[in-house]
DNA sequence: GCAAATTTGCAACAACGATGCAATAAATTT
DNA sequence: AAATTTATTGCATCGTTGTTGCAAATTTGC
């Protein structure tokens, strides 16, 4: 474990240090999106909020993680699937928020529906939020 | 026009107010989605910061204006299509959002497929974003 | 183990959004 | 149409979120 979270560091060229391995640590145990509140909590004091802010933008910069959008106006971040690739991300899946416990989660399994859009549009990502009620609350 | 605007005020018994004609006007003139800081920017000085949150957030309520996902921690305002009512939104349609003029446009002919969820999901609302280059961007 | 390159923490700052309360404006009543 | 009730606005204030510059501390490469 210790060495996988090593791994993936070294591998994006990213320098190891306590607080992103710590950080990535804490998105392969989760099992849906943090938000940048919820890794402070997790962290507890031994961090800088700046320290989390640069650490997240990095790892978003080299596709470890990605973002989900929300309407809430708040950021979201979720592990990429293994075949992220800087700047070119394979996220092609549903992400389902629960209105009662919260929780966002990556549904990997759920394509994302081609949809044809109007002449003169071109297309670069499609993302798909699905808001409910999930498994675990009911 | 006027009296268009007035008419949609009183069908939502929202007081018709000098502040809410302006933006709501803004809205109907507007050809894409506007975020807090545009109106602001449109209506310059004339209005407190506090009163264009609550009347964006009573816009909402009533169904007039709906909310729009977005990766980027801002968030969007779009004109409901004229069969949204308060609390049942049908804005089920994809938004796209140009990454050259980061105009978000809604694509009211464009509709949301249907997915099918895991065992347990309940969904009670689907979104779409589309992230690429506009028509008028090339 | 040492020098160069990164990263971290701190301080300060800006933007965004919420709330309580008095002043003002709109809707109702008579 | 004036008076009363009701709703909205503006102001002051506060908290949260996210950014930037710079010196101190770590990591990396040798």
């Amino acid at each position: 474990m210790e060495q996988k979270i090593t791994n993936i560091l070294k591998q994006n060229r990213l320098s190891v240090t306590v607080s992103r391995q710590k950080i990535l640590n804490f998105f392969l145990s989760a099992d849906g999106a943090l938000s940048h509140a919820d890794i402070e909590k997790n962290l507890g004091e031994s961090f800088d909020r700046v320290t989390v802010y640069r650490t997240l933008q990095s790892f978003v910069e080299k596709g470890i993680i990605h973002l989900i959008p929300t309407t809430d106006n708040s950021i979201k971040y979720a592990l990429c699937k293994s075949d992220c690739a800087p700047g070119h991300h394979h996220d092609e899946h549903v992400h389902f928020i629960c209105g009662e416990c919260e929780k966002t989660i990556c549904l990997d399994d759920v394509d994302i529906p081609l949809v044809k859009l109007p002449k003169g549009f071109t297309p670069s990502r499609f993302q798909m939020v699905v808001t409910g009620i999930c498994v675990e609350c009911k």
